[in-house]
DNA sequence: AAATTTATAGACATAGAGTTCAATAAAAAA
DNA sequence: TTTTTTATTGAACTCTATGTCTATAAATTT
């Protein structure tokens, strides 16, 4: 499982692989799918899969984690900016990252046994809370909140988002959900994913832009 | 698969199939449990499991239907008050009920395979939005978003809290959770779960506390 | 008590996981 | 180019768990 990346057949081999277990999960979700399909699918050798993964579970592993540093990258250089700076950015990227892989997560968010759990969760809880849904008011002081706590209130916010917006066809645009994240985070609007930015243009505006 | 629900027989052996099956999650995770390991810890013959259940995920997910009804039942009658109401109830339910099933919920949220998408994301993107961590100000007018997505909003931010909560062996008691949470989703404080409600008690009271 | 339904153990067929190995192909080093 | 090293391959093999079936026993209902 140690591997010299020097040699250019193991990485079209885990290349292969990656990009064939990306496809077939769109195409026919991920629980069913078997060592066997996947090494079909990339035209590799069964055999070899076992020279680079424990599993198919693992490769799904690795496959994510290169996805979500591209997203992190993407992200970071907007979120380095001090002071003002177009707050909706760095939320309109972790939406388009979303876009950009939609058939991939929505299978992942949805399906039976992946997220099943998670996915089932927000649906319960959905409809006990839109019953009477409303809104905040008023503004925040400082807290004595720990910052994890907060960090994981902000990225499960935006996780419902996500799986919302997935699951109905991504009714809006990237931007347009940045907009109304933005709203929702902070109703007076002023600061996205916790980056101190500009104002947010008029939600009402955004809306019907579509 | 479609039973009369008289026979004793019939619910006992479902009674004791959840049980285990819950049991051994606790103990053991969900993924490695095998049909014969649940069968076995609840005393059962392999062979009836199938009369019953088509595999062991739509055992797990029957048991979690009975679960969230309890939890959706225990909320429903906070929630059908109207007007002034003491807000923090039905968000702390929401925590009562988590910490009674703590170690399931935490095996649940956290697996891999299970939920490990959620949590994954959860913690990539936690790491980029805790670096500058602010919150919000200013309050909310009537806007045009959509209730179902206000809901995902509300319940991910919800879940947010809830793996952290967990994760961190629960450091807070399921008041102050919901008395964070309603800070957080009402930084002047008001309305918690979206259900109108009374005064939020001052957070570094709450806090300091324990 | 008789009739009906469910539980059970054990046997069976099947699928997929994961390993091993000798032969082959390809890349890197000389 | 030649040599050397390393990766790939397919086939065979073991193992574990799934799901089904049957005949028998036990519990429940009427």
């Amino acid at each position: 499982m140690v591997q010299p990346k020097e040699d250019r057949r193991i990485q079209r081999t885990r290349q292969s692989l990656s990009t064939a277990l990306l496809k077939l999960i769109e195409e026919r979700g991920y629980d069913s799918l078997t060592v066997n399909d996947i090494t079909e699918q990339a035209n590799i050798g069964r055999a070899t899969f076992y020279l680079h993964y424990e599993d198919k579970e693992q490769l799904l592993l690795e496959s994510l984690e290169d996805m979500f540093s591209q997203l992190g990258d993407s992200i970071a250089p907007t979120a380095k900016v001090t002071g003002e700076h177009n707050s909706i950015t760095a939320t309109r990227l972790v939406f388009q990252h979303f876009a950009d892989h939609h058939r991939l997560y929505r299978v992942l968010l949805t399906e039976k046994g992946a997220v099943m759990v998670f996915t089932r969760l927000l649906k319960i809880l959905s409809q006990v809370a839109e019953q009477d849904v409303i809104l905040k008011d008023v503004e925040q002081p400082k807290t004595g909140i720990p910052t994890h706590l907060v960090a994981h209130y902000v990225t499960g916010a935006i996780l419902g988002l996500i799986v919302w917006w997935l699951n109905n066809d991504r009714p809006y645009s990237p931007e347009q959900m940045a907009v109304i994240y933005g709203h929702l985070m902070d109703p007076g609007a002023t600061k996205v994913l916790g980056i101190a930015g500009a104002q947010l243009p008029d939600l009402s505006d955004v809306l019907s832009k579509r």
